[in-house]
DNA sequence: CAAGTATATGAATCCCGCT
DNA sequence: GAGCGGGATTCATATACTT
């Protein structure tokens, strides 16, 4: 369904992101995605794993084991996520850029997936969350990562200014939040602007609709996919309500928290 | 050769950090170094440059000397920085700690050497350097990575705090570095904090030896290994100089940039 | 002496021309 | 054609200078 917010067309879709795109044709501008970090390494770990109580309660990310990682369960994870990326680079223009979030642990996976399906990695990103869960006689994990791509070449000047590679902004607050792990609004404001003015981006994991949103915000059409039925649902309204907002949708974020 | 700075041993070593590695019996209660990145350029050739000529763009003639080591290919980087992390090991305390610095190209191919060579993998550190050479259409590459891991399990209560996991620290002015790549005094003395107290902080690739400074005005001993002559000389007449201060050594860095 | 102006620089990357 | 080398580009900050 697609939903007018600032004047530019939002699409949201309902389903399996790798079926999804297979039937877009774009071309997109950009891609930028948080995708599921652990999905695959939630069943196996999960199983295996007695310590997850102590995490449990912040996220409900998987905390994975301290020592061995469960390679498999990550093999599995970098394939899945490399054939949805390859299948993306296939509607995406030339020079388009491709940003995906992952953590610290996923962050060499991600790298080998995003260069296996084509793209050029060009760099990392980092959110800083500034406020995280402390643990003694450890740094902590205070800070998320974008791994940044581009399709091909990437000329210097597409009409896109200088952006930060470090970007802090805290978390949203629980009350408000619509989805589990739910990006701050003004930090995806900030990453799509690596998109072309004028473009249109993809978000094949579009969860609370987020990034749409500053999309949306920021002058570019924008297109998502989402899986899971219930957070479609959150993401339509979410969105329906920021295009009825007429005076900018500034606020978009924190009437989300007080409606929540 | 041993210099006694805040009441703390440092002892400096010239020669290649293998060799010299195998020499020593330690045991070490952690392992923090920085080492040459053999970043900078896609091809062989680019790499084969001096390092003032890859890292310093501009034009006018880098006052510092080039470092050694900086010419491998990301293969050969691999394996020989996971054999250095095999043998430091060896001579690390059980729980020891190991912070290795490097950019976002090696980022992956860093995680895998820490884990080849019998260490824990726990967090990926950001050093923000804040202020960065910007590109147009581009995220800066704005922070540096400290991957940091473990000498098997790690006990919450080694006696050490909560430590930052971003760190934001200007890079030392031209003016007053010692080294093409030093490392904020600074930074390093929040870093050299994870040692648990009283203990003995390895730097294999001392430079201009920030990380000894840093560990013996934190209270650890300190034993580095640097391979070039100048800049072995270089970092042993600063620590000299640290150790007369009596003063406790708050304005090194700074009394390094006016006597420059 | 304070305030304002000019200059230098960064573990960079791109582009063009030359071999 | 592929590879290599030189020169241009980007901006926040620190330092040096000028008014």
């Amino acid at each position: 369904m697609r939903i007018a917010i600032n004047g530019h067309a939002v699409d949201l879709l309902h389903g399996d992101a790798l079926e999804k795109v297979a039937t877009l044709t774009g071309p997109f501008s950009a891609i930028i995605t948080d995708p599921p970090y652990s999905s695959g390494a939630n069943s196996l770990a999960g199983k295996q794993q007695s310590t997850s109580k102590k995490y449990t309660g912040t996220k409900g990310r998987c905390p994975l084991p301290d020592f061995e990682g469960d390679t498999l369960d990550q093999r599995s994870w970098t394939r899945w996520i490399a054939e949805l990326l390859r299948d993306a680079r296939t509607i995406a223009e030339l020079d388009a850029p491709l940003c995906v979030f992952c953590d610290w642990r996923q962050l060499p996976a991600l790298t080998d997936a995003v260069q296996w399906a084509g793209w050029s990695w060009r760099g990392v990103c980092v959110w800083d969350k500034i406020n995280s869960r402390p643990q003694k006689g450890r740094f902590r994990q205070q800070a998320e990562f974008v791994a940044w791509a581009s399709n091909g070449p990437m000329p210097v000047d597409r009409g896109v200014g200088v952006l930060p590679g470090v970007l802090s902004y805290t978390q949203p607050q629980a009350a408000g939040r619509v989805h589990q792990t739910q990006k701050p609004l003004d930090l995806m404001r900030q990453i799509v602007r690596i998109c072309r003015p004028g473009g249109t981006v993809l978000d094949p994991f579009a969860g609370s609709g987020t990034t749409l949103l500053a999309a949306a915000l920021e002058g570019y059409d924008a297109v998502g996919i989402e899986l899971s039925k219930s957070y479609y649902m959150a993401a339509q309204a979410r969105l329906e309500r920021a295009g009825r907002d007429t005076d900018g949708s500034a606020d978009v974020e924190g009437e989300d928290q007080k409606g929540a």
